[in-house]
DNA sequence: TATGAATGAGCCTTCATTCAT
DNA sequence: CATGAATGAAGGCTCATTCAT
């Protein structure tokens, strides 16, 4: 089997058993026996555990990325509401995204690496966002006077907040509708509103 | 020492080294140094440290309860608005709760025993914020067309959000922005505005 | 089993394990196994393996200086072949201390804390040599004009070099006539011959 | 790259890294690292890491054998008085020669196949040593009524002793002065003196 | 010839738990 | 009540060696 393959083999049954077992269930050799191989030659590809748990941070941050920029153009407001949409979405088809996302982002209190990453999104995130808000500023389907970091980090809190519930509540419908009220809630503190 | 005196320092003990080094680091040897006495000591108060975790949560829930309860007679709104603004002081003086918490959340996906009380303080908690938005629309302060499990549901969204976002950005002074920019958020969305 | 007889059965057993299969033997679980315990149970009296293996040093070195101490009241010059001739007997009964102190002499080149042990040791001989040689220079049997120091360091290399060749010529004779040899050489070198 | 120089890149590679860090750290990778080949390529031309360490030994034997034959033609007490001088220019310029023969030496106690190699060497040595003694009592240097195999004995003692002495003395003047005290002691007991 | 891939055996250490005193 | 002793299971990691290409 050829490395890169190998590499992607072993990252995703990395990602697939923390998903199933959270950080603490992740151990070198179950991820060996998932992805079919040694433990040995898993620190072959990864030269320690903590190498490995980074390149399933920078799986999943990839993958979180690639989603984002796969809607076409549309209004700012349009893809504001996208990204709530894709949420929803993607909780019901993928929750291990979530699940993960939400050990890491755990870790990320006592992992300066794991942090760095987490950071470093959160922060191209932000930028998206004011992006956004600024043109739906410029083309007045958002409101001028709203102070922009304020709304962003309110964003970034509302999807944390939607990312945290989803996982004790994906199946009681409780987080569809949650995901409609922070829409709901969002659109009337933002939008012009004739 | 009697013991309940002695229950009631091992679990401080095990919830100051959750808060401090996380649940991965929480040992029962280093419980029990902390709290002062011998490790196989603490195993006779709590048969295992699946036993003493429960401890821990609980101890945990009734603190946030009472905290909750500690202000007087206000309006509605005013008492909703008392809630984001407890959160802020919490997570500057205690931050602790908010730590152990976010473990707890997070064990809870996996562990059973703490996710049914975990569900149980949010069931509490839904059913006070549902009284108080009740009594809003009563009073007139808060818009009768809402439509209240939403709301509810946002407000928890909301909080969890603002919980984890609090241990990330709790020194950038984003985490301060975020409360107000939720709690104008929340405002605009439920009042009856003039 | 109390702690302190314990202790000395793991450390004894340590010792003979590296005298048996040399320091690239000494695993902790065979230490264990030959100490009648599990490893775990003997990684609860030493910490680690490097502090059993301290525990070995100091062990070897206590036994090497009770020897040395029990001879009474003799002439300076009957005390140093007293040396040789303790060697000698040594080497023959219990041939493993200097497999030992072999081995921990070739350890000390990369390690610290043996070699802080062994050089103490070491310049407590040279203390305990250099008395010895002064007061044959007082009562006469030894040569005046000798430099002290020289004299010293070559007894320590002419043991060193016994210890060396006592375990590859331990059974071949050639032992005992170096014995013989080195103080002959050094009788003729260092006393006052009429 | 012909076999048998790549062969040789190997061994000195090998030689360097257990003068550097011991046979303890003497890895096959990492000797091959050192020779710029891969791992399994060294396993080409070595068996085994056994059968490299023969070969080390090998090469080795081979240097030390070389450099004592350097000297023309002198009496033979000054043969015997420049193998102290050359064991004393070569610590200070190739001590590694003097590391690796002790590791070595070590290792010969557990190693039949090293324990052979270092023997034959030994051997070598007393007929050399045996020869030059003769010769000096034959031309009225060296006292006849010496017993030759006790003074051939002493000397490799005496070797031995300062080559182990070399590595922990090197550089606190000591070793140098153990070699003069060393050649004076037995220039004492095997010459003539008038 | 040369090498990357793969592996099994093994090592030190950690830790929750049990038990006799 | 309290505790020191003891342990089994497991975990991350190392390393010489084998093998297909």
């Amino acid at each position: 089997m050829p490395e890169s393959e190998r590499r992607q083999v072993i990252v995703a049954a990395a990602f697939q058993l923390i998903a199933e077992r959270g950080l603490e269930g992740f151990r070198v050799r179950a991820v060996a026996d998932m992805a079919g191989c040694n433990h040995a030659t898993l620190l072959h590809y990864f030269s320690s555990k903590e190498a490995l748990l980074e390149a399933v941070v920078d799986f999943l941050l990839r993958s979180l990325r690639q989603e984002g920029a796969q809607h076409g153009e549309t209004t700012p407001l349009a893809a504001l509401r996208q990204e709530y949409e894709d949420l929803r979405l993607r909780v019901q088809s993928q929750p291990e995204f979530f699940v993960v996302l939400n050990e890491l982002e755990l870790r990320a209190l006592r992992d300066q690496a794991v942090s760095h990453m987490l950071n470093s999104m959160y922060d191209a995130w932000r930028g998206y966002l004011s992006y956004l808000l600024r043109q739906g500023m410029r083309d007045g389907t958002v409101r001028k006077e709203l102070p922009l970091p304020e709304v962003v980090e309110s964003l970034i809190v509302s999807f944390r907040g939607l990312v945290l519930h989803a996982l004790s509540e994906r199946d009681t419908g409780r987080f569809r509708m949650a995901v409609e009220a922070e829409w709901a809630k969002l659109a009337g503190w933002i939008t012009n509103q004739s």
